[in-house]
DNA sequence: CCTATTTAAATGCAATTGCATGTATATATA
DNA sequence: TATATATACATGCAATTGCATTTAAATAGG
């Protein structure tokens, strides 16, 4: 038997999804509006420049970034066409595949951080201090 | 001149985004998997249930609910569709209208809690006790 | 008052996402 | 090793969302 949730845990759960929806919002547009593509192509783009050989398989982008299936097909779809990554065949399992980050995917890593970077500073950075920081990082990692 | 952010800030980012996916698609999904509507549609009729007279203007709700101003309007066809909510007109201003609850709304929002309640707190209510929950909610807040 | 501008909401069309299913390959089992 | 089942990824079609524009009503300025 489950327990019903206490009034704080249901005035968390309102400002978890406010709190994220707001920024979120906020950062996109501010991505857009500098001509950039949306957060999910360099969160993509990261992982794979994160990677020793800077690939990984579609399966693995799908857990790490939390996207169903077939959103990760297209989306790798559309960054194919932009070549910012390419599809290889993945030798241990005919099944599979691999995806590689290009130069011009890591180049658009690089272009895009200045605005993201400045966006998170204003949007969640400017609200707290350094150890709040840490404290709301911290009861996040508890979520996960 | 904006400074950059932190790690931890960075950390604090990362982990909103993924805490908040994480939970919000496990609540979206039990709903479903129990035959209802998604989340917005909860968040407008209880909008709308907590007001005198069970009415809102599509402008209140859209700032209330982060919204577009495009997607206020075609939530509020589908659940209107549903006989969830009514459209009246707006005496004030004719531009407006005034969107109203309906019996089947109100009940709808009596069906849906136990089930949303349930996955609030298997979701969040269980990962954090009283006072850490406490503390998640006002740093939350801050961001707000 | 008339005209220009702003505001509230709706809508046509394109892009994305969801959902179910398809295709190919791998693994398990008789 | 033949057959059934499971897994990895793709795809057709419907629903939703984004974007630009439209419509109607309100407010501002001359």
């Amino acid at each position: 038997m489950t327990s019903n949730p206490s009034e704080t845990t249901i005035t968390a759960w309102a400002r978890l999804l406010k709190a994220q929806a707001k920024a979120l919002d906020a950062v996109e547009a501010n991505l857009k509006a500098k001509g950039h593509p949306p957060l999910a192509w360099y969160d993509v783009l990261l992982e794979l420049k994160r990677e020793e050989g800077g690939t990984l398989r579609p399966l693995e982008l799908e857990k790490r970034l939390l996207l169903k299936q077939h959103n990760v097909s297209r989306l790798i779809d559309r960054m194919e066409q932009k070549n910012l990554l390419k599809r290889l065949p993945f030798a241990g399992d005919g099944r599979g595949q691999l995806v590689a980050i290009t130069e011009q995917g890591q180049d658009l890593l690089r272009r895009m951080w200045p605005a993201y970077r400045a966006s998170i500073q204003e949007h969640v950075g400017s609200k707290l201090n350094e150890s709040e920081m840490a404290k709301l990082a911290a009861l996040l990692q508890r979520l996960l």
